[in-house]
DNA sequence: GTCTATACTCGGATAGAC
DNA sequence: GTCTATCCGAGTATAGAC
């Protein structure tokens, strides 16, 4: 078919994108995205230095897009109605365009972690986190800004569970629940 | 040092979930499993057929009390005092034994997934969140309860967002946490 | 019954030809 | 900019020593 193209490096993200989705980061191999592409298994390592390298061109899209968060929720006064809009926010960009690589490092923590990717996306993701739980909050309050951020990542992750709503209603479900925990209640309950 | 020996098996079995914990499941090689025990890399598949079947063998205990757990789960009234018991004893069997294997697991979904133990494990973990939420529940109080159990799991996996707390202190936040998400309270409030 | 020696396959990676 | 030849290491398999 088509010989010699310009966009191979794009067409080899969004097909690597596709597999470790489906088949997890270390069951996929170069072969079968080289496959994919119709072009030779070497041939990607004009491309991309190494696998992970893959990976990580993808996340770094994702990253500067929560570094941007990041930087306005700094910004926001210590009010629910601010928490809400950065759950929401997250949310949009979970919606948005990353949620096939935020799947991705849900399925695939363990390729992730040790990983220099995993280590920008996990401090983000921390620096979100720490703004949704002001610096006086107990340990229970800090949980919850966590859990909060979770339940948001799993609204885009249905098969983790088991929940078989349509994936925009999962996902305003997770908004609704994530938004119950960083609401402010009575200090304790157990 | 010590010739033949009758206890491989179980040696086996330890030395391959604290590799698998340490460094993940596919990156954990069976080389160093075999070298950490010093013996060769194919005596292993005396006792074990394939590396899947090691990791299998050691979630076989965990998966038999979960079914015992979700057993004894079924047969509680539908109050929330049954719901915070029921996720008290799943809070205390992971920290009790499982925890590495939790920790794992939370790290290695990737692993888990389309394997038969992961197949299993969540097969169980659907069926205690099914008893928690009651079939009459709206998506919130399904999620709800997902995310309950959820948390118990994070709070054996301290460095999954990084909160620096002592383990037990941190179990017992989640503990509160979880049973704030399956008491009663008002029907939404986004 | 328990393990070693050896070998096969396949996937990630590198060097260099075209 | 693309591909061939090649290497290395990991999972797997089997034959056979003790």
């Amino acid at each position: 078919m088509a010989g010699r193209r310009t966009d191979t490096r794009e067409r080899i993200q969004r097909v690597a994108m596709e597999l470790f989705a489906e088949r997890g980061y270390d069951k996929t191999t170069l072969q079968e995205v080289a496959e994919r592409l119709e072009i030779t298994r070497p041939a990607l390592y004009y491309h991309f230095r190494t696998k992970e390298e893959i990976l990580s061109s993808i996340a770094d899209g994702f990253i500067a897009s929560l570094d941007e968060l990041a930087e306005w929720a700094r910004a926001q006064p210590d009010t629910f109605e601010a928490r809400r809009e950065i759950l929401r926010r997250i949310s949009e960009l979970l919606e948005d365009k990353w949620r096939p690589l935020m799947r991705f490092a849900q399925m695939n923590q363990g390729a992730f972690a040790q990983s220099s990717v995993g280590d920008r996306m996990q401090d983000r993701i921390v620096t979100l986190v720490s703004v949704l739980s002001r610096p006086g909050a107990d340990a229970i309050m800090q949980f919850e800004a966590r859990l909060a951020v979770f339940a948001l990542i799993l609204g885009g992750v249905p098969e983790v569970f088991g929940m078989d709503l349509p994936p925009s209603e999962l996902a305003s479900t997770a908004m609704t629940v994530a938004v119950r925990l960083v609401s402010d209640h009575e200090p304790s309950g157990q």
